[in-house]
DNA sequence: ATAGCTGCAAACTATTTGCAATCCC
DNA sequence: GGGATTGCAAATAGTTTGCAGCTAT
């Protein structure tokens, strides 16, 4: 799968506009850096990467742009191992390998053959996802 | 399956003898706290409910101590939606029913028929478990 | 007796918010 | 022009830490 990151900023654009909402630079470049990200930077990361292009954005700015692209659906909040929360451009259905020692995130395609009921326990379910909890590569490298 | 509090209590003081560390009411206060709850709290909330029986528990040494009981394997910290990090004292292999609005998590059984590779993408597989997403009872009601 | 624990308060990290200035439509 | 958005700084929430005194072994 591969991303068209124009269509999808395009499609970003058309919503602001058909929610009233205004296209601010820092908006666009907060979903630009997400978009182009494979995997789930922290919102101070995501400031990193702005700021080398845009010095002028603050980081109370990122704060709310993810919010409101989460509101969008344009982005999720991924459930996170610990420290601060993380975003996932990548709003299609996926997995998680999660690393249990710095917390790093990444999407892997997998086939469970398991679906969803609507309800459960009482819950309206509304996604799911199979989170693997584990070293990463260079988690185990530095265990040495 | 039942929970056997005293047995579990009883295996927590043998390791803690084991392992040179002192069975402190502290200790036994935070694991039987763990023990008892179905839900996953948070350590704000595991302070709340040991300060009714012992008032002299102090906030940070609950933080300490859920740590100490995630280093010895009798508790673990769960992946969390936002907010706080959450324990739990079910250290066996369940899935997860997470609330997207107060954050809840509850454990369920399901089968899902899924055997978790040692190795994926690099990373050394420890375990695994399904998240699933929706919204609780108690949240579906406050939405009208 | 003494190493390990604890309580307190202060420090730190992550996130949110109030408000005046600024910017898009 | 005017409401939405931003930057800044201050406030808040969650967590960790230093240290002096206390306690289980």
């Amino acid at each position: 799968m591969v991303k068209d990151v124009r269509r999808e900023l395009e499609r970003f654009v058309d919503k602001c506009k058909s929610m009233g909402l205004k296209i601010t630079p820092q908006r666009v470049a907060v979903y630009e850096v997400l978009l182009n990200r494979e995997d789930h930077p922290t919102v101070e990361e995501v400031y990193n990467e702005i700021k080398k292009r845009y010095p002028f954005v603050s980081l109370a700015t990122v704060y709310r742009t993810v919010e409101t692209l989460e509101d969008l659906g344009f982005v999720k909040r991924v459930a996170y191992w610990g420290g601060s929360v993380r975003y996932d451009a990548n709003v299609e259905d996926h997995h998680h390998l999660i690393c249990t020692k710095c917390g790093a995130i990444k999407d892997i395609q997998l086939d469970i053959n398991w679906q969803a009921p609507e309800h459960l326990e009482g819950y309206k379910v509304e996604k799911y996802s199979l989170h693997i909890y584990g070293v990463c590569p260079a988690c185990q490298k530095k265990e040495n």
